[in-house]
Order: structure tokens, then C-alpha cells, then sequence
DNA sequence: ATATTCTACGAAAACGTTTTCGATACTCGT
DNA sequence: ACGAGTATCGAAAACGTTTTCGTAGAATAT
């Protein structure tokens, strides 16, 4: 038996009207104890509950949220997911979730198809090619449009709203300091190309913190992935060629990459070469050794880019126009690649 | 500037009928074609777009495909998600997602949430307590008002729908098998409770073969873990009290674990003991030594879970009563961890 | 000149709610 | 018995669309 079960069916079956039936099941005082009962019974038989759409088309406000990230097959921003929904459920909201792919014109095709009222706001990480390309035009239309954003990671700064990210500059310094208070001095980090963010601040504040201990910083000390998917002999190339007693690298895959090739060419791990990576995930508790890392606390940041939009959703009315940036804490978790 | 741009709003501006706006927008000729253009040029001028929420509300059909899953971090279900993403979003559908976090309770309450107009089908993979209580009434509820479902991986047999899973049995019979022809003879399996389908189905599998051998098979060949964020000390135990000579596990984390405790015994893999895992994620591909899997294709399988569920949607009119299980071919990929 | 067909547009219903505003009939106080 | 108050309900608008139908005037045909 197919048939949706609605207010004017249960106000035809019963010969009351609409707006009686719609009263008794919010319990209005204007109606009737026995018809309100009658009314609930029937309901409760029939399985009744109020369409969504509808109350949304009434109501303005859909009770969603859209979230647009570069990638999902992704640890760091799974995490980010899970702690998202987490919290947006518990306040009654729930989560369309689109996948720009890194492609520019995916997350605006995407934004565009969320913006027309499908959700109330916006929790997203920019794309690779959107950082390249520093084209914001389409967040711009939508915060324009009074619909507010909360970026998280790989943020810009020429759109008003808040932000959730982790100081990336700290924790490239404090994975360099790390390892320098181990005792070693030749330290070498593997990046990603400078567009994206979190590789050239963490590269930068591990320069930094080289450079307040009184070392040169030289060229072969960077090297910079541009192909995250074919990285293995650029990887292999530069941790061999280079006398390195430690590393750093900006996510796991580069990490376990290097890893591996110092191991095959007979170096122990963490004895000649330690290693910090970034991403506290799965491959940091599976790897062999398992790796020292410098977590992200995807969680958390998606928990409270969750709660930031959803409390600046419920205070609209105070046109509340000011915008905070949240600095996640980042936590090193020692393991046995660093001595 | 906020205001969205509407309909009625146009039509003020334009000093035309709402209807005369939609047709001209539409390109209807009942609109003659200076005023068709001169519609046309304010809706550009504005960025219009039709309010998805009163299209939904119009046509009783949202373009929304709920998905819901166990747990988000982890590699299968993301890439599951992945492929339904990829052709729901080619065929003009959104997806939204939400998290059982493995509890029934949870579970039930998502479903109903979504199945109040907010979406025109489900993608779902059960939750383990789902299966243990094989309790599915709100799958029935769900089915019986009109609305298709498609399971995949852990489905059940109770519900009438679409479903694509994996041949598990013939699964778990080609890992043992291709250990067999490898020339061992010591087996040993890590799998799940027996609840969990395709850990007893892959067991099963394995048992056969062993049997079509002409092999006894023996209680102590079988590991099955009950809390899997525990699981270490029972496969250290397991696979070092007993004299394997090659292990079976259904999931990554069980068989780099074993890798693990085996090569802390000062066993070598694949010499002394071969590994084959299900799942073909990250972890296989990164562990040391790599390891031989048998790949799931949850990008695959969310594809056509995805294309199913839309094909079922639109051809709804013919009351197209027939349902489908698709089992998609596994896939070994050989690496390190089998000689 | 009259009847017919086009052309170009508007009114209204429908989708499922909630809410405001009446409206009816009854009770009660005087 | 009459006005005021109360209890109980219904009509209608609104959210933003699309679509069916109606209609006015103009063009065409007879």
C-alpha cells in the first residue's frame, strides 16, 4: 500500500478541516480533548509524520546543512564528516554531503545546486584548483545571498565568515623543535606545492624554527609533491640523495612513503633517520614502525565548524555580522619512529 | 544585499503575472519573444534560480538519494560513498548522508527522519546491531509506503530490494583456494561474529575449499573477534599458539595486525606465513610487507547501488515489481604477503 | 459584417504545512 | 433576556513553483 498519509487525507477521513487536525496534533488548547484524541489515535495508527518539504517551503529553513569537500576516500577529511554529522544531528539538522573532486568547477556547480534553497548554510574545504586559482566568485555570490559559510583547513581570506583550522605554522614548528630536541640536525621535509596551504605553512613554520636555532636553510632540505598519486620516486630520490638523520613530512602517505624507501635501502627508522608525519590516521597506527604524528583533530574541527553554523543559523535575526577563526589545537602523538 | 530573487518577485518588477515569468522562463510561445527576452534578461541580471524546495513540494519529487551507513571513517563505506556520489551527482541528484555509528536505535531514527518527503530513496548498508536483532520493520515501513531501497554489502533477505554485494562465500573459497595452490596447508582464518553476514559467509568460503581439498576442518583454525577496536591480543594469541603456515583475514586491520604480531615472533612474511586480507584499501597498500587482497570495488558497487536506485525512481509509473541482487566480481591483487 | 481562430497573457489550483483571523454556539452574570 | 465571554472549529493566506484553463483583443475567414 503505496499513499503518503497527510494532514488533509487524515482531515477528510475524520470530516474535520486541516487546520483542526494540524492544531490538535501540536495539542492547541482551541481544540477539543476527545477530538484532539481522535485526532492523535488516528495519526499514531496511520503512522503520520509531517513532510519535511513542506515545512521547509513554509518555514524558510530546511534544516541542512551542505558540506563540500575536495575528497571523501580521505582520512583527515572523513574525520572531518563524522564530527559534522555528529554534532548536527544532535541539533536536529542533517547533512548533504557533495565531492568537488579538487575541481574548480565541480564546487561551483555543486555550491550552485545547494544554494537554491536546498540547505540553510555551508561547511566546506576549498579545492586544490580553487586555492590555485584564487577564484572565490561563488562563495562571494553565496555569503552575498545572506547564506552564511564556515570553511575548515583549506580556507581563504577574502570571504567574510568564519573559519576552523589548526595554526599550521605552529605545527611545523613544533614537528621541526620536536625533532630537534631529539638531538638531530639535519632535517629534511616533504611538502606539497606552495598553492596549498597546509603544505607551505607547515613548511614555513619549520623553517622558522630552523632558523631561530641558528641553522642555514637550504634548498635540499624541501621537496615539493606536485602529484600526490605518483610521488614514490620523488620521494625515493630525495631522502637517498640527501644524508637526512630526520624527516618531516605533511601527511602520512608521504611519510610511510619514505619510510619505506629508507628501510629498502638499509637505514633503520627511528635510529638513522626519524620521521614526524602529519595525519594522525590509520596508516600512522598500522605502519611499520608506526609513525610519530602531528594530528588534526578532523573531529573536533568538523564538530565545531558544525556548531559555529548552526549557532549563527539560529541567531540570524540580530544580524549577527562578526567572524571568528577557531584554532584547533594540534596533538603530537609519539611512536616508534622518532627515538 | 540578501533577498533571494523569486518568482512573484520578478513579476512584480516586470508588472507581469507569476505564470507569465514562468513560461517565458521556460520558453513557452504562449510568451511572445520580446517579453520572453525581457524576463530572461532580469532573471540573468539577478541570478535567478528555481527554489529547490518548492520544486520538490510541486513535482513530489526531491532529487535526493539518502545514503545511510555504519561509519564514515573507514575505507570501504567511503569509497561506497564515493560511487554513488559520482553517478547520482552525473544524473541530477544529490546525496545525503547519515551515520548509524553501527546502533540500531540510530538507525531508525535516520531513516525516519529522511523518509518524510526529504528524499525519493534509500542506499543503505545495515548496522551490526541491525543484524544481530535482525529487526527490520523500518526497513518494512519504509518499502511498504512506495519508497525503494537498495542494500549493499550487509543486506538482509527479508526486505523486498534491490541489493549488490559481493559473492562472499565464493570470495573467502578463492582466498583459501589460491593459498592452496600456492602449496599450503595450514590455514588459518580471522573473521567477524557470525552475525556480521560477510565474515560468516567468507568463513564459509574458506571452509569449503578446505573441504573440497579433502582437508578436516578444525575448531582452532577459526579466530572470530567480537570487538574490533580490541582485537590485538586475540590475534597475537591465535596466530602464534597455532602453527599457520598462511592466514586468511576479512578485514585489513585484522591481517596487518597478524603481519605484525608474526613478525615481532621473528616469523617472516610471506616465507613463513601468507597473508591474504579482504578490502583493498590504503592499509594493504602501505603496510610492510604490502599485502595481498581481495578488493572489495566499494566504488563499484556504490555506482551501481546509485544507478540501480535512480533507474528504479524513474521509471516508476510501470509499478516495476521485480528486484535485483548484483554481485559484483572481486578482484586479487597479489603483493607482497603471498610468495 | 459576422463568425472563427490566434496571440498573449492572467487567474487559480495544487503540492503539505502552520497560523491568523473569524465565526458559531454555548455558558454565564446581571 | 441580553450582552459578554468562552470553547471549538473552519477559512484562507502564505511559502515558490508549474500547469491548466479562461479570456481579451486582434487577425483572419466567410
Amino acid at each position: 500500500m503505496p499513499q503518503k498519509i497527510t494532514l488533509k487525507k487524515i482531515s477528510k477521513d475524520l470530516k474535520v478541516s486541516v487546520s483542526t487536525v494540524s492544531k490538535a496534533l501540536r495539542d492547541s488548547h482551541e481544540i477539543s480533548i476527545e477530538t484532539r484524541d481522535r485526532i492523535k489515535n488516528y495519526a499514531k495508527k496511520f503512522n503520520y509524520k509531517p513532510n519535511s518539504i513542506a515545512l521547509s517551503l513554509k518555514n524558510q529553513k530546511t534544516k541542512k546543512i551542505g558540506v563540500i569537500i575536495p575528497e571523501i576516500v580521505h582520512y583527515f577529511f572523513a574525520t572531518v564528516i563524522s564530527g559534522v554529522e555528529r554534532v548536527a544531528n544532535k541539533k536536529g539538522y542533517q547533512v548533504i554531503i557533495t565531492l568537488s573532486g579538487e575541481s574548480f568547477d565541480k564546487e561551483v556547480v555543486n555550491m550552485e545546486m545547494l544554494a537554491n534553497g536546498s540547505i540553510d548554510g555551508f561547511i566546506m574545504s576549498l579545492s586544490k584548483e580553487t586555492m590555485e586559482k584564487q577564484d572565490f566568485h561563488h562563495l562571494r555570490e553565496v555569503t552575498n545571498q545572506g547564506m552564511p559559510i564556515v570553511m575548515f583547513d583549506r580556507v581563504c581570506n577574502d570571504i567574510p565568515c568564519d573559519k576552523v583550522v589548526i595554526d599550521d605554522v605552529a605545527a611545523g614548528h613544533e614537528a621541526a623543535e620536536f625533532l630537534l630536541r631529539k638531538g638531530r640536525n639535519k632535517l629534511g621535509i616533504i611538502s606539497t606545492v606552495d598553492y596549498v596551504n597546509v603544505g607551505r605553512l607547515r613548511s614555513q613554520g619549520f623553517k622558522e624554527a630552523l632558523q631561530q636555532r641558528g641553522f642555514d636553510v637550504e634548498n635540499h632540505q624541501f621537496l615539493k609533491i606536485e602529484d600526490i598519486d605518483n610521488c614514490e620516486d620523488a620521494i625515493e630520490d630525495f631522502v637517498l640523495e640527501n644524508d637526512f638523520d630526520s624527516l618531516v613530512a605533511v601527511n602520512e602517505l608521504f611519510a610511510v612513503t619514505a619510510s619505506k624507501a629508507l628501510q629498502k635501502a638499509g637505514k633503520n627508522i627511528p635510529k638513522d633517520v626519524a620521521i614526524v608525519a602529519f595525519t594522525d590516521g590509520i596508516l600512522s597506527k598500522y605502519a611499520s614502525p608506526t609513525l610519530t604524528t602531528i594530528g588534526q583533530q578532523g573531529e573536533e574541527m568538523g564538530g565545531i565548524a558544525a556548531a559555529k553554523l548552526i549557532e549563527k543559523l539560529e541567531s540570524k535575526h540580530l544580524d549577527n555580522e562578526s567572524y571568528e577563526t577557531v584554532i584547533v589545537k594540534t596533538s603530537l602523538v609519539e611512536r616508534e619512529s622518532t627515538p
